[in-house]
DNA sequence: CGTCGGTCGTAC
DNA sequence: GACGTACGACCGACGT
């Protein structure tokens, strides 16, 4: 007995269809590998809304098959105006099949047929065996198989047509739609039809006549005498159409039932794929959070169980440690427990510093150091982590040197891809090991102010071991692809080595002082003050001089001041210094801000940032060295950022010369000259950059020879200003606008700058076109050392996106191999200072630059070890040369 | 009251 | 649109 509700239904999509929909609706998309992804979105995305709007019980895609058809046996011209199939989307059609294998749809298709074919003759096994058959499609092709059973879901316009539909909209039964389109073709397969026949006259017609046959039987019936003659005259195209654009429903092919069930998507494979492709958000509903209870978490709280964990760690070879603290800030942070995992789904958490009314009862900080302290400075026992600097300056603080570190998974997963957003623990665990984390927030509780030291002990073991149990399965992941990558040199040899000397130098800090800053903080604000005044007086009114927004207002609506540019998000009026400075010719306020500008950013950014940050322990400043945050290599600085401190302007300097030695000692400074130009030289094998280099000569004089053709003795200082900035416009890939701009000419006369270099400089020009042209090819560019930089726009059909992946290509090879240079330059100089046994302490790395703080008596050995260190740490081309200066402010020594 | 994107400015 | 890489102060819109 049936009933209604027994009813199956089986979805039958039209794949091919969505395949050229997606490709063309979607434009841009692809993954860092530089894989289109369009067409694979769109279908996917249109595969699982369905799934989840209709929750079919039956479902099943259908795809053409390449190769011709039995229709083109029949008329070759079919489908002869279709232009190829594009490159970019034949690459994505393997991947949709992935797509439909892992949602575990059945995909149905057959040689010498299209996908219409196949869904027509399906539904008509499917009818027969009592099937109820939607197919999914938003083409009018198959409103020919529309039956009582067989309906369409059109899910681009989230319709149905059914028959009912049909009779309503056209007043006829579906199979006339095949004698309809007999008469008027269709374009888009290159059917012919009958020139001058439209979907009108052939509605009337086939409504007339009831089919093709028995218009034909009865032409002479027509009153309109030249539309009979041109049927009469067609009439074996008009037959030959209607073969054409019938869809096959008696192709034998045994339709199982069971194979169109709906079977659960195959997650794993799901996930693989949508990694690939880099569906961030679609991942997100495939990801799931672990069963922790099927995880062998335990929390230590006993002498018998840390013994045990000793015992463990001592007898493994390698394993995972994490702290957990009160700060973000290493170099204040209070350990509040330690986990460890030495195995997959295995992990220790101690807690040693959870306070909180009714804690469980805690190890003894000082007892559990004591034990572990052997453990954790074993070099032989090999330890990893997730941004393990982290944990060695805790420890460091705790009196614990922890030694044996060997891998980095943060840094791994930097190699591996640096222009990732993130490399944090959480994003690694989604992108490697498909696991989402439980996030701090569910272990510590909400708000700024949220403790880990007030977490719930159950609750944070579980968070504690999480860390150090994903540490170690990323480790376990990671450790082979840095090896099958070729990253192996780079990672352990200078990323690694690098890691404590960065901790050393973050605990080392730098002098303030502190009274010359606030003097500066003092003078500024006076001058702000008055500042202010003026500009209220000028303006004639009171207004919020930070803001750009008012600041446009007053500009170019108050005092109507000519527009220069807008701004690049908002379209709002620019008021950056270029158009200051333009502004300022034609009205004194201008100028009374552009000093506000300059004076409220010293004061805020620098002055008064620097004086809060000052630690009041070491009374010196710490800043972060960031080894995994840039997109070529170089390290940042940040909390405070000291790779930015003022020096162009004698404002600006007044900064930097409270910087200062401890009593008694200098500061030292060692830069590289020119490291990014010599770079450039040995790529590209230049004769007159090498030539340059060889001879010491300065380097933007003899370009200004070069592309201004004058004697060097006749170089001013204009023509050396304009020849240092196309050196730099090099370096960075530059345009004659961005060149006109720096300098202040038309963009034709910076294209003629231009143009004369690159004449002269014919390795240069070669270097460029080579590097674009290999990115081109592998999607992405490589330092001298490995580093690599994937490029997923070089070949997007996005001009914008293009142009600047192609700048990128330019730089980050030379920026890059910059920053691979000065890492190794600081360990050498590292070693170098431990095996000369010098007091000489390593503060800070600026791109090109280090910062020393140097004892009186070793200025002398210090300068020549350091300058010696430094220039041999390779061989290029060119030499390298490094400038010592010293002096008692980090403004001396310069 | 926090978050976040936008603008601007500092360095190499 | 427009020359590379960063960090951070400040504003103002937005959501709680």
């Amino acid at each position: 007995m049936k009933h209604t509700t027994d009813k199956k239904i089986l979805y039958l999509i039209d794949g091919s269809a969505y395949i050229h929909r997606a490709y063309h609706a979607i434009s841009g998309l692809s993954n860092s590998e530089g894989l289109p992804t369009n067409a694979i979105f769109g279908f996917t995305n249109m595969l699982i809304k369905l799934k989840e709007s209709k929750a079919p019980d039956y479902w099943g895609v259908s795809f053409d098959v390449k190769g011709p058809t039995f229709r083109h046996k029949i008329y070759s011209d079919y489908k002869a105006n279709r232009p190829a199939m594009k490159e970019d989307l034949i690459v994505q059609i393997p991947y949709i099949k992935d797509v439909s294998d892992a949602l575990n749809i059945s995909i149905a298709e057959r040689e010498g047929y299209e996908a219409d074919d196949i869904i027509g003759s399906l539904k008509t096994v499917a009818e027969a065996l009592g099937f109820f058959v939607v197919m999914v499609t938003s083409d009018k092709d198959f409103l020919q198989l529309i039956t009582e059973k067989t309906s369409i879901w059109d899910p681009m316009k989230e319709k149905l047509i059914d028959l009912k539909a049909i009779k309503d909209t056209y007043g006829i039964a579906p199979l006339q739609f095949i004698d309809m389109m007999a008469l008027t073709g269709d374009i888009s397969d290159n059917v012919p039809g009958i020139a001058g026949i439209g979907p009108k006259t052939a509605l009337v017609l086939i409504k007339e006549y009831g089919s093709l046959e028995n218009l034909y039987d009865n032409l002479d019936l027509l009153s309109k005498k030249k539309l009979a003659d041109k049927l009469a005259k067609y009439r074996d195209i008009a037959f030959l159409s209607k073969e054409l654009v019938t869809i096959k429903t008696d192709i034998d092919m045994l339709f199982k039932v069971e194979d169109f069930k709906y079977k659960e998507p195959d997650k794993d494979k799901v996930i693989k794929l949508f990694n690939k492709f880099e569906f961030k958000k679609l991942l997100q509903t495939y990801i799931s959070k672990p069963d922790y209870s099927k995880k062998k978490y335990k929390t230590v709280l006993t002498k018998a169980e840390l013994k045990e964990i000793v015992a463990l760690l001592k007898g493994s070879d390698l394993f995972a440690i994490d702290t957990e603290t009160t700060s973000a800030s290493p170099i204040n942070a209070k350990l509040v427990g330690i986990s460890f995992s030495v195995k997959e789904d295995e992990a220790y958490y101690i807690p040693v510093g959870h306070d909180y009314k009714g804690a469980t009862k805690q190890l003894d900080l000082q007892e559990v150091l004591e034990v572990l302290k052997p453990v954790l400075e074993a070099y032989n026992i090999k330890k990893v982590g997730q941004n393990i600097k982290y944990d060695m300056i805790v420890f460091l603080r705790y009196g614990i040197e922890l030694k044996g570190v060997v891998f980095d998974t943060m840094i791994a997963s930097y190699l591996i891809n640096p222009s990732e957003r993130s490399h944090s623990l959480e994003n690694i665990a989604v992108k490697f090991l498909n696991c989402k984390m439980m996030s701090f927030k569910e272990a510590a509780g909400t708000g700024a102010g949220a403790l880990f030291s007030k977490a719930d002990i159950g609750k944070a073991s579980v968070y504690a071991c999480e860390d150090a149990d994903i540490t170690f399965s990323a480790y376990k992941f990671l450790m082979p692809l840095i090896k099958k990558e070729g990253f192996d040199k780079l990672f352990y040899n200078i990323e690694m080595l690098l890691i404590p000397i960065l901790m050393k130098m973050e605990m080392a800090g730098i002098c303030v002082d502190v009274q010359r800053l606030q003097g500066l903080s003092e003078t500024l604000e006076k001058r702000l003050n008055d500042l202010t005044e003026k500009i209220y007086e000028c303006a004639e009114e009171e207004f919020n001089i930070n803001s750009s927004q008012q600041l446009g207002e007053i500009f170019f609506e108050k005092l109507n001041l000519p527009v220069q540019k807008k701004t690049k998000k908002t379209k709002n009026y620019s008021t950056d210094v270029d158009v200051l400075k333009i502004l300022s010719m034609f009205h004194p306020l201008p100028a009374f801000v552009l000093e506000h500008r300059t004076l409220a950013k010293l004061k805020s950014t620098y002055a008064d940032a620097l004086i809060t940050i000052i630690n009041p322990e070491t009374k010196r400043i710490h800043t972060s060295f960031n080894q995994s945050i840039t997109a070529t290599g170089r390290i940042s600085s940040s909390s405070p950022n000291l790779q930015n401190i003022p020096i162009r302007t004698e404002e600006g300097k007044k900064i930097r010369k409270a910087f200062i030695p401890k009593p008694g000692w200098e500061l030292l400074s060692a830069d590289y000259s020119q490291i990014e130009l010599r770079i450039l030289a040995h790529y590209s094998d230049d004769f007159i950059l090498t030539q340059a280099f060889k001879n010491d000569e300065d380097i933007h004089t003899r370009t200004a020879v070069e592309i201004f053709n004058v004697f060097s003795e006749l170089v001013t200082e204009e023509l050396r200003r304009a020849a240092k900035a196309v050196n730099f416009g090099i370096i960075y890939g530059m345009s004659p606008y961005g060149l006109s701009r720096e300098l202040g000419i038309t963009q034709k006369t910076a294209k003629v700058y231009i143009d004369s270099y690159f004449k002269k400089y014919e390795g240069v020009s070669n270097f460029i076109e080579k590097i674009i042209e290999e990115a081109r090819k592998i999607q992405k560019v490589s330092t001298l050392l490995g580093r690599i930089r994937r490029l997923p726009d070089i070949n997007s059909a996005n001009l914008h996106l293009r142009r600047f992946a192609e700048r990128t290509a330019v730089n980050t090879p030379i920026q890059g191999t910059a920053a691979d240079f000065i890492k190794i330059a600081m360990i050498k100089v590292s070693d170098m200072l431990l095996k000369e046994n010098l007091k000489t302490s390593m503060l800070l790395t600026v791109h090109d630059e280090l910062i020393f703080e140097v004892p009186p008596e070793e200025i002398k050995t210090a300068s020549v070890l350091i300058k010696e260190a430094m220039e041999n740490i390779a061989v290029l081309k060119v030499p390298l040369k490094v400038n010592i200066k010293k002096g008692k402010s980090w403004a001396d020594a310069l």
